[in-house]
DNA sequence: ACGGTGACATACT
DNA sequence: CAGTATGCCACCG
């Protein structure tokens, strides 16, 4: 029981908004953070992500059940935390029918307009593209 | 005990 | 339109 009540409780909803991500579809950070109904903390959803639980932790929460990998950043692009996490998370998303692009410098995006999923009308979302559901 | 870092995003310059 | 600055707060050194 490291962590605080209030850490648990964010981390719980954090990993509970990530589960509502259906299959095939991404999402970004700071969307789980609004979603949460704290606009502000986006950061705090990838430590989340930092410390979930490997899934033979047996936690409630983890690597397992947790789709983690449907999670991006803001830009469709996938961060490279360590060297070839970001590929694995491609692989991941495309095993899920989701289609990747790599660019010229190695990084990994995402079609946003295709495959975000934004419960939400998000008011400034790429160009102007009211994509919903 | 304390300060820097980070799976990000938004606002401002 | 691109680069810089700030907020947020758990985790690591």
């Amino acid at each position: 029981m490291p962590r605080s009540e209030e850490a648990e409780w964010w981390a719980n909803a954090v990993y509970e908004a990530i589960q509502e991500i259906p299959p095939g579809k991404v999402t970004s950070y700071g969307h789980i953070a609004r979603l949460l109904g704290e606009p502000q903390r986006p950061r705090q959803v990838g430590v989340c992500l930092k410390v979930l639980p490997a899934a033979e932790s047996g936690a409630h929460f983890n690597n397992d059940n947790v789709p983690w990998q449907r999670v991006i950043n803001s830009k469709g692009m996938i961060s490279h935390r360590g060297p070839g996490s970001a590929q694995r998370q491609a692989e991941a998303l495309q095993s899920e029918g989701v289609e990747v692009t790599t660019d010229s410098m190695g990084e990994i995006y995402v079609s946003l307009a295709q495959y975000g999923w934004f419960p939400k009308h998000l008011p400034s979302e790429e160009g102007g593209e009211d994509e919903e559901e």
